[in-house]
DNA sequence: AGCGGAACTC
DNA sequence: GAGTTCCGCT
């Protein structure tokens, strides 16, 4: 009624762009809660941020694999805010959203490294295929993941976004409810097993607290 | 900035 | 279960 987010029908698949030397697991995307729906996990949701070069001055990946950074939080929150319809998201109530992941193994904090965390994906893989065969899946063949991703579907963008201040014109020219930017690219993005180092090694070794300090802050 | 408890919603 | 909102603490 009031927020229909629901329109994730006619969404056109989005072409598996990434960034260089950072191979991502694709399959990390759950199909089910594709662009669409309000009821995308954050996890997703920040999945799907950086998943898209548009949004590398406001998220990124840096630093160990799986490890990301939030450059612009009043930006992240914001566009979180319009996904899942709450006008007074800010970056204090999403980074508490954030920390309901520690305990879920999903993510954890890079400490002393501003706004970065970092990503689980053992912890993710096993959240979402519980029983995948890695070996070989149609999950890495045919996988149809995300489309025009961050754009937000039926929060009535006019409502929406008269209750944001910032219009997202600036700077970075994207528009949040443009569908087009997205043209279809080649999906033959053979996904490796060796780009997986947790597949291995396992990276989720985290003993007892005590991990890297950085150099940075 | 970052943390975690607690009450609350969906 | 997955946040959201509010809070006090470091």
């Amino acid at each position: 009624m009031d927020c229909n987010c629901v329109s994730d029908l006619l969404l056109p698949p989005v072409p598996a762009l990434w960034t260089p030397g950072f191979a991502f697991p694709d399959w990390a995307y759950k199909p089910e809660s594709s662009p669409g729906s309000r009821q995308i996990q954050l996890w997703h949701f920040i999945l799907e941020l950086l998943q898209k070069e548009e949004y590398q001055g406001v998220i990124a990946w840096q630093g160990d694999y799986g490890e990301f950074v939030i450059k612009d939080p009043d930006e992240v929150a914001r566009l979180w805010g319009i996904r899942k319809c709450k006008p007074h998201m800010n970056y204090d109530k999403l980074s508490r959203a954030l920390r309901y992941y520690y305990n879920k193994r999903i993510l954890h904090k890079t400490k002393g490294k501003r706004f970065t965390y970092k990503f689980n994906f053992s912890k993710v893989v096993l959240v979402n295929y519980p029983l995948l065969d890695m070996a070989n899946t149609p999950f890495f063949l045919a996988q149809n993941h995300f489309s025009g991703g961050t754009t937000a579907p039926d929060c009535t963008p006019e409502t929406i976004q008269s209750l944001f201040p910032r219009l997202p014109e600036s700077g970075r020219g994207t528009s949040l409810f443009d569908r087009g930017t997205t043209a279809p690219g080649p999906e033959g993005d053979k996904l490796r097993l060796d780009t997986f180092p947790f597949l291995s090694s396992g990276e989720l070794t985290r003993g007892g607290g005590g991990e890297q300090t950085s150099t940075s802050n």
